[in-house]
DNA sequence: CGTTTTTGACCCGCGC
DNA sequence: GCGCGGGTCAAAAACG
């Protein structure tokens, strides 16, 4: 790998997400990991953060989110990238970056709200066509490439995303949902994979990535996209009293 | 045996 | 137009 590839990745940009440092105090939400869990308790105060798990049910916007996650960070931000965006919060928000030091309980969330509405519909863009055009005798799923004659759609749009760091030796954190994973794709520049995970529930569409920092293998990144429709499974099972 | 993970192939958007 | 990289699908394998 060359100096350029790295410098592509350097401290403030990787991944183009703005990134702060975090404890692993600073995550808010149910897991039962134990590398993780025994700071839990220190960092805030369990009667007045709100978990991010609240946050993606969709009782609030990722905006509220940022809200509840910057409030033991001076800097957490809202970063509301659309599409190209997204590309390019790295540039935008090294700035911020380099003079807001997050305090040493900081958490980090950027979000890409842009596309509240529609939100459907533009993750099932590319499902719902497929159906429709091999349903009859194309089962065969290597008929794949007869698709590519399906009309031509709109934009594929993104849900609203919303990404964290997090300090942690184990990938996928528990977050109270059930995911499935869906793939795992190696990452550029990276020597750590990159997961595809879903939410097992029924009709819910909300899906997460999660991948490791190269810059900092001991951070986590999970991004999350879309809102749950559900409530938290973990919540049912007990859990609520934590939330 | 049902559910989840793995993994190679495919699709799509974007930059050159 | 082509190649690359990210994202998704789905069969097979693994797991509980």
């Amino acid at each position: 790998m060359s100096e350029e590839d790295k410098n592509l990745y350097n401290h403030h940009g990787s991944f183009g997400y703005h990134r702060q440092e975090i404890n692993q105090s600073s995550f808010p939400f149910i897991n039962d990991n134990p590398s993780i869990q025994t700071k839990n308790q220190q960092g805030f105060d369990p009667t007045s953060y709100m978990s991010f798990t609240d946050c993606l049910h969709g009782s609030m916007d990722y905006n509220a989110l940022s809200t509840a996650f910057g409030m033991s960070c001076s800097s957490s931000e809202v970063i509301s990238p659309t599409d190209e965006n997204w590309k390019n919060v790295g540039v935008e928000k090294s700035s911020a970056t380099g003079e807001n030091l997050p305090t040493p309980n900081s958490s980090v969330s950027c979000s890409s709200n842009e596309l509240g509405t529609g939100e459907e519909e533009s993750v099932k863009s590319k499902k719902e066509k497929q159906p429709q055009l091999c349903e009859d005798g194309a089962k065969d799923q290597k008929s794949k490439k007869a698709i590519s004659n399906k009309p031509k759609k709109e934009k594929r749009q993104r849900e609203p995303r919303v990404a964290f760091l997090t300090k942690s030796e184990i990938d996928h954190l528990e977050d109270g949902y059930r995911w499935r994973k869906y793939g795992q794709k190696a990452v550029k520049n990276s020597p750590y994979p990159r997961s595809y995970y879903r939410c097992t529930s029924p009709k819910c569409i909300v899906k997460k990535r999660v991948e490791r920092s190269f810059q900092d293998p001991s951070t986590v990144i999970t991004t999350y996209e879309g809102k749950h429709n559900h409530h938290c499974p973990a919540n049912l099972r007990g859990f609520s009293s934590l939330i």
